[in-house]
DNA sequence: TAGTGGTCTAGACCACATA
DNA sequence: ATGTGGTCTAGACCACTAG
C-alpha cells in the first residue's frame, strides 16, 4: 500500500546545502515524491495521508518543510487539509469539488446539479479530431458516450463525450445507467482514472438536427460549444468531451483573478 | 506616500497569544493592513513594496509571519515577488497579467492582443441592468464605451462597456484614441481605478444589427456573449462589459483547475 | 487527553540581481 | 559587496477534532 519507505534517500547533503543539475528546492522534491504515491494509488481518494510529523520523519527533513511540501499539493488540489482531522487525497465525490467544475448556472437563482441520461455508450476508433484532443494516434481504439443534462427535468446540454478505451475496460451502458453522481467520481472509483484538471475551448454555433431532437430547439439556434479536455496525473489526456448547451435561461460562468 | 507608520499597532500580546472576537492569524491581520495601504494608493502599480525585513521590522513580527502576509497577496495577485529585486504592486501593464485577462485566442496559432478603435464614448444615466450590475440605482450617471476588437486588422469582438461616471472624470473620446494598450492599464494610471477580478457570464445569442454591421456578419449567426463585471478592492464594481464575439476562426479559452 | 494541522519565532544560509 | 527574496531548521505553542 504504502512504498514510501522504499523510495531512495534524496542524495544526502548539509542543510540547506541543496543543489541539482536543474535547482530545485528540498520541498518541491518532495512534493514530486508525494505525487508519485498519489498517482500509484498508494492512498486513494477520499482517505487520509500520513501525517505531516510522519512524513517528515520519513523524509528526514523538518516539519516546516514537509508542510510547504504539502502545501503545494493542497493549493494545485490534489489533497485537502482539514485541521484537527487530517490531509486527505481529494476526490471528485466532494461536493465542493463537484462545485468547481460545474460551469453551467441558472441566470436566476442558485446554481445546482444536473441529472444525467445516457443516449449511448460505443467502442469505437478514433477519429482525427478525437485521436488529436486525447494525444492518440488515429484508429486507436476510444469509447464514445453520449449523454443529455437535465435541470429541472428540462434538458439543457447534450454532450459527446470520448475516453481512450484502454483505461476504461469494463465501462458499459448498464454501469453508467445505474450510477448517479458525477462522471469524474465513477472514473475515479471505479477505473482509477482520477481527473486532476481541464481546458476548455468555447464557441457559439448553430444547432444542428442532432441537438435539436435532444434539445427541443429550431434548427439553427445559437448554442454555446464547450470543448473540454480533462487530464490525469502526468498531463495525460484522459477525455475529451463536446457539449452542446442551450443557454437562453442558463450560462457559463467564470471568474477571472 | 508611506502611511503605514501611523497605523496603530496591532494589540499587545505574547507571541503566539493572538485572540479576536473572530480568530485571524496574526499574518492574516498583517496582510489586510497591506491591503489597505495598497487601496489607499500608498505604493502606486509597478513600483517596490520595502522589504519582508523592513516590514518586519515596521509591524514588529518575525519575518517568516511578514513572508506568510506577503506570500498571501502574491496568490491573490496583488502583488509580484522578484527575487533579488523586490516585491511590486502589480499592474495591468504588465504583459503577464494582461494575458491573464485575454480570453478570446485563434483557434490556430499563438494567442497575440487585439487592437481597439473606438466608436462612442458618451454620458448617460444607468439603466436598470447596468445599474444593478454596477451596483448603482438606475440614474446614477455612468460612461457608456463601445470599441471594436480587431485582431489581424480583422473585427472579432463588438464590447459595450459601462463605467461609473464618478469614478471616471475627465474620460474623453480623445483621451480612449490616444492610448494604446490595455484598457485596465489606462484605468489603472489615469483614474487610480485598480482592477482586481472579474466575473464572466457567457451565453450564445443571434446577432441583431448592431453587430451585423460591425462585425460583418450574417443577421441571426450565433455569437458568443461575454458579460463581464470587474471590481477593485472592496468587491466595488467598476466596470460592466458586454461583448459580442465573432467565433468562427477564434474560442473563448478557460482552465479548470 | 491525544493527535492533527496551523501559527510564530529566531537564526543560518542559498539564489539572484545590481552596482 | 550588498540587498532582496527563497529555503530550511528546531522548537514552542495554539486551534480543532474525536475518543
Amino acid at each position: 500500500m504504502d512504498s514510501i519507505e522504499q523510495i531512495p534517500n534524496l542524495p544526502a547533503r548539509p542543510h540547506g546545502g541543496r543543489r541539482a543539475a536543474v535547482f530545485a528546492p528540498l520541498y518541491r522534491q518532495i512534493r514530486d515524491l508525494l505525487l508519485d504515491s498519489l498517482r500509484r494509488g498508494d492512498w486513494l481518494p477520499g482517505t487520509a495521508i500520513p501525517s505531516e510529523k510522519e512524513l517528515a520523519q520519513r523524509f528526514k527533513v523538518s516539519q516546516g518543510t514537509m508542510r510547504k511540501a504539502i502545501d503545494e499539493l493542497a493549493s494545485d488540489n490534489h489533497v485537502v487539509r482539514r485541521q484537527g482531522k487530517g490531509t486527505f487525497v481529494a476526490t471528485h465525490q466532494e461536493p465542493r469539488v463537484q462545485f468547481r467544475f460545474l460551469r453551467m448556472v441558472p441566470d436566476l437563482g442558485a446554481p445546482f446539479p444536473a441529472t444525467s441520461r445516457f443516449l449511448e455508450c460505443r467502442r469505437g476508433r478514433a477519429g482525427a479530431e478525437v485521436a488529436g484532443r486525447l494525444g492518440l494516434r488515429a484508429g486507436e481504439p476510444v469509447v464514445h458516450l453520449q449523454r443529455l443534462l437535465l435541470f429541472n427535468q428540462l434538458p439543457r446540454v447534450l454532450d459527446d463525450i470520448w475516453l481512450p478505451a484502454r483505461a476504461f475496460r469494463g465501462l458499459t451502458a448498464e454501469r453508467l445507467a445505474q450510477y448517479s453522481g458525477p462522471l469524474y467520481g465513477l472514473f475515479e472509483s471505479e477505473f482509477g482514472v482520477r481527473m486532476i484538471r481541464a481546458e476548455e475551448q468555447i464557441k457559439a454555433v448553430a444547432a444542428s438536427p442532432h441537438e435539436v431532437d435532444a434539445l427541443g430547439v429550431a434548427a439553427g439556434s445559437p448554442l454555446l460549444r464547450v470543448d473540454r479536455v480533462s487530464f490525469t496525473y502526468g498531463d495525460r489526456a484522459i477525455e475529451f468531451r463536446r457539449g452542446h448547451c442551450l443557454t437562453n435561461d442558463f450560462h457559463y460562468r467564470n471568474s477571472l483573478t
